[in-house]
RNA sequence: GGGCGGAUGGCGGAAUUGGCAUACGCGAUAGCCUUAGGAGCUAUUGGGGUAACCCUUGGAGGUUCAAAUCCUCUUCCGCCCACCA
């Protein structure tokens, strides 16, 4: 049976290794770090012995003892103390608490074994006895703890120290500032955060990718802007306020203090006089000002649209906000509101943002794709059906024209305008009037949600099919949606599936119009799920025979000059909603006057400034609102009595342009100094996650096309090379809050230092992968920077070739790798340098080299090594090790020699050994000859200088 | 349902784009050393077999002198979008 320990200690390392050790003895082996940990421990893996540091932060050894034994009764769990408290009081103590073994730090593994035998060999003898559920009798006050001295440095390189300095000194020395120059430039930026105050292991991730990107820029002699800032509106803070009674503006920049904190301690090389908040007013002014632009040239404008709306808040609700249908706060079911909000049109760019994503061959596909499918151009025909009563016009789009001959009914959207009419005085009205309500209470993700089910109702009504002039009654149904098309279906269920469910849950007719080749044929009464593919057209009049995609071509001609439709491209992209009924947001520079109607907020009078004095209690919409001397002002045009607009912008906005801002984050005339854009723009290296693949990036193209025709900007795409970075996993999931498997970058930077964790974070997967957290990683990345630590005790003044070679070897091939974002390759090709140098040695210029190249990715650590070399300058002012190719070339190479495909001997030849020679040398090699067994060579394959195929 | 991407030792991942599969790291095993312990150093580490040798990149086939890589079929997984007409 294996023994159930709990090792309880505050000493992380000592943990550590009793934990490796007691369980290579075969024991089953808990850990906990602090008290309250301890007891949750004992409860959940009910261990059968336990070792216990007494002096421990917040709940000290005694207490922990105490409670264990007056907790745990259950039978006799042996408690061994491990303390280097040596005083008599305190061991007296101990066992008045009923310790049954007490260890004096430091102690020998061999001891605590001993001890732990002890008490395994005892265990039978002692069960739970009458008395030990009564009360611990009263005992003398604990005698106090001495602090104990810090265990020794065990870290071979004081990491800690190291960080600080080289941090100080960046920042002192304005290391990474960002200047124009004759130099050619490289802007590399990472996608700024939300400031929640705390940063994750993805932000880590981010950084370090971009970090190590622009430090390798700099060492390669490039002008570098690397900036960071906030993205700091948004709900988050306005929920802060109301729940802890603070102020969104004082939460948002004390979260900004806490977080450039904690990216300063990773050692990240920004040019902080460039940081951008983007709720400081002399951000969001150019914010109106771009919304300003907008409104002059027509692209943001007010149109009524219906959102989520809780009535017991009287607030909207994003999307997200809805939970279960119902308001994410107070339950309450949500309604969908008709309300006049802000709309940039976006789709004024739609042909633009789709062509230029070929100029973007440096982007991701994926990327591209997910773009291409959200603009979604699709082609197709308008075709025109009419009501058979009374000729009144109902527009279908389709992009399977070929199908219309299989068209048995139309489907209208719920929504659709021309309903009313139609139900109008039919004796269905009373059941598609209850539908439509009904559908009409749902929310879209509610309606969006519910699968399969498809359901609806007859109008009654009856409309006449344009090429058969075939009567089909016209539907109502929750599937057809208004947004899209027409807000109307012709209905085809042979060859649509969604048609195909509804028709059999109804009752319509089927009608087989095109019949797949080489295929049994389709007959309605056995099909059994529509037919979506290619195939020639039957029951289609004059069409029948042809193959169906030259017959959508012929039939959207034919309807075309029979003007019973028209060609027509449509779009998925829909016009940019902005408006938030929210607070901590950028206002809407807009004034409403009953004379003059929406009156723009004249420039000079930017920025339109956030009151600092709403009130916030969740309740009765915008807390704008409620700010009267925010609202009531005087129209700019006739001075009459007009009214504020209280939307703000949604963050969207903000961050569409921020790239821009940093090349000139001061600038008081503009939102961007255009002689400095010149220069730095576009974005040279963009990094960010997946998760903005699609409404961030479009967002910016879209503003960057739009500046552009403003003539502020000579360049139609803002990001030239994207990398999109992948999530940090922990156990394979997502880490987060809710799923309590959250890392602390902190506490890791605390324990081995920003440089460690920065090493394992691009070691351990290449960047677009996911990576899965992993503690022992860590070490080893920590065990790897002390090993090159310790090469500079030992520097030789001379070495064997081997060393130059593998060092130029490793030049060549990790420039490339860095290059191209292949960071854990690159690693591992400076562990293999290290390797060869723990063998032969090394000599200064070898190691300083490495220390070049390791630079980028531990820059603390090469620093404060390339000081001690006796340099004076930042390592960032060296130049990148350059590889020469004269020494990469051996003399002799080894070659494999192949029979048939598999290896069965090597030789030892010079570089370059010509074909027949080699022939020659496998002739006098014993080993391949068994293989040959003297059998005629039929091929002889050399791929020079690495291997030789035989085939016999 | 659509689009994109994956699947390689006990684990994270390499493989110059068709040329020695498993680099590098983690974990594991043994030894050395010294320290209370950790750390460090050296060696071994895909599987089977005493060995010669055989097998192995989710599965099945194919192309090729040669396949993780190319082709066909198939299974599973991840991400994004989606009643999109």
């Amino acid at each position: 049976m294996a023994y159930k320990l709990l090792v309880v200690d505050d000493e992380w390392d000592i943990v550590d290794s009793m934990r490796s050790r007691l369980t290579r003895e075969g024991f089953t082996v808990t850990v906990a770090s602090n008290g309250e940990e301890a007891l949750r421990k004992v409860k959940e893996a009910d261990p059968d012995i336990i070792l216990l540091d007494l002096t421990m932060p917040r709940m000290n050894g005694f207490e922990v003892l105490r409670e264990i034994r007056s907790k745990f009764t259950d039978r006799w769990r042996p408690v061994i103390i491990i303390s280097a408290q040596t005083d008599l009081a305190v061991f007296k103590h101990a066992y008045s608490l009923e310790a049954d073994h007490y260890l004096t730090k430091p102690c020998k593994m061999e001891d605590v074994l001993r001890g732990i035998q002890t008490m395994i060999s005892l265990m039978p003898l002692r069960m739970p006895s009458a008395d030990s559920h009564a009360p611990l009798p009263p005992v003398a006050e604990a005698p106090a703890l001495k602090p104990l001295t810090p265990p020794v440095q065990i870290k071979e390189y004081a990491f800690k120290e190291i960080e600080e300095k080289w941090q100080r000194y960046w920042q002192e020395h304005r290391a990474f500032k960002a200047e124009i120059s004759a130099k050619k430039k490289f802007y590399c930026l990472e996608m700024f955060p939300y400031p929640s105050g705390k940063i994750h292991m993805g932000h880590v991730r981010n950084y370090t990718i971009g970090d190590v990107y622009s430090r390798y820029k700099w060492i390669q002699g490039f002008s570098v802007l690397h900036p960071m800032g906030f993205d700091a509106f948004g709900q988050p803070a306005e929920n802060a306020a109301i729940k802890n009674k603070t102020k969104p503006d004082s939460w948002t920049y004390k979260c900004i203090g806490e977080m450039e904190r904690e990216l300063k301690r990773m050692g990240l090389s920004y040019d902080w006089d460039r940081e951008v908040s983007t709720c400081d007013a002399g951000y969001y002014k150019w914010n109106q000002w771009i919304f300003l632009k907008m409104f002059e040239r027509g692209l943001a404008y007010k149109k009524a649209s219906s959102v989520n709306w809780c009535a017991s808040c009287a607030t909207t609700l994003a999307n997200e906000e809805v939970v279960d249908g119902g308001c994410w706060r107070c339950h309450t079911p949500v309604e969908q509101k008709e309300l006049e909000q802000w709309y940039l049109k976006i789709t004024e760019y739609k042909g633009r943002l789709l062509e230029d994503l070929d100029e973007l061959s440096e982007w991701p596909e994926r990327v591209k794709a997910m773009q291409t499918n959200w603009i979604g151009k699709s082609q197709g025909v308008e075709i025109y059906f009419h009501t058979k009563d009374d000729n009144q016009l109902i527009p279908v789009f389709t992009t399977r024209p070929d199908t219309i001959f299989g068209a048995t009914y139309i489907v209208l959207a719920p929504e659709h305008p021309m309903v009313e009419q139609l139900i109008k005085g039919r004796p269905a009205e009373q059941a598609a009037r209850a539908f439509i309500d009904k559908v009409k209470k749902e929310s879209k993700t509610v309606r969006a949600s519910a699968e399969v089910k498809k359901e609806g109702v007859f109008t009654g009504a009856l409309a006449i099919n344009p090429v058969n002039h075939e009567e089909i009654p016209i539907w109502i149904a929750d599937y057809v949606l208004m947004e899209y098309g027409s807000g109307a279906i012709m209905a085809v269920p042979t060859h649509d599936q969604r048609d195909f469910l509804f028709a059999k849950e109804h009752g319509l007719s089927l009608r087989v119009v095109i019949q797949p080749e080489n295929k049994p044929a389709l007959s309605p009464e056995t099909m059994t799920e529509a037919y979506e593919g290619d195939g020639l057209q039957v029951n289609s009049g004059h069409f029948n025979g042809l193959h169906n995609q030259d017959a959508k071509h012929k039939i959207a001609e034919w309807m075309k000059q029979h003007k019973t439709g028209k060609i027509q491209t449509h779009w998925r992209l829909r016009d940019w909603l902005i408006s938030r009924q929210r607070y901590w947001g950028t206002p809407i520079p807009i004034i409403y006057c009953e004379k003059c109607g929406i009156v723009p907020v004249p420039y000079e009078e930017l920025p339109v400034k956030l009151p600092s004095d709403a009130p916030f209690t969740g309740e009765g919409g915008s807390p704008l609102g409620k700010v009267r001397e925010f609202v009531e002002v005087k129209c700019p045009k006739c001075k009459a009595d007009a009214r504020r607009e209280t939307d703000t912008m949604a963050t969207f906005f903000d961050s569409s342009w921020y790239f821009l801002r940093y090349c000139s984050p001061q600038n008081a005339q503009l939102p961007f100094d255009p002689r400095e854009v010149k220069y730095w723009m576009p974005v040279d290296q963009y990094i960010g996650g997946i998760e903005h693949a699609i409404l961030h990036l479009l967002y910016s193209r879209f503003f960057t096309k739009f500046f552009k025709d403003l003539v502020m900007l000579e360049f139609d795409e803002p990001f030239t090379n994207l990398l999109t970075q992948g999530m940090v996993l922990k156990d394979g999931e997502v880490m987060s809050k809710s799923r309590g498997n959250i890392v602390d970058p902190d506490s890791m930077i605390q324990k081995y230092g920003a440089d460690a964790l920065r090493l394992f974070m691009l070691f351990a997967a290449p960047p677009e992968t996911e990576l899965e957290w992993d503690d022992r990683g860590l070490e080893g990345s920590f065990r790897f920077l002390n090993r090159v630590w310790r090469i500079q005790a030992d520097i030789k003044d001379q070495v064997a070739p081997g060393v130059t070679r593998a060092l130029h070897k490793a030049i060549q091939k990790i420039t490339d790798d860095v290059e191209n974002f292949k960071f854990n390759t690159a690693i591992a090709g400076m562990m293999e340098l290290v390797n060869e140098i723990y063998k032969n040695g090394a000599d200064k210029p070898i190691y300083e080299a490495l220390l070049i190249m390791l630079a980028p990715m531990v820059p603390h650590f090469c620093e404060e090594l390339w000081e001690t070399l006796g340099h004076k300058e930042s390592i960032f002012k060296a130049q990148w090790p350059v590889c020469d190719p004269a020494l990469l070339v051996e003399e002799s190479v080894e070659m494999v020699i192949q029979v048939n495909g598999k290896v069965r001997s090597r030789i030892v030849v010079p570089t370059d050994t010509p074909a027949e020679k080699l022939k020659e040398l496998i002739i006098a090699d014993a080993r391949s000859q068994e293989y040959l067994q003297g059998k005629p060579m039929r091929k002889f394959i050399v791929v020079p200088n690495k291997l030789i195929n035989i085939v016999v």
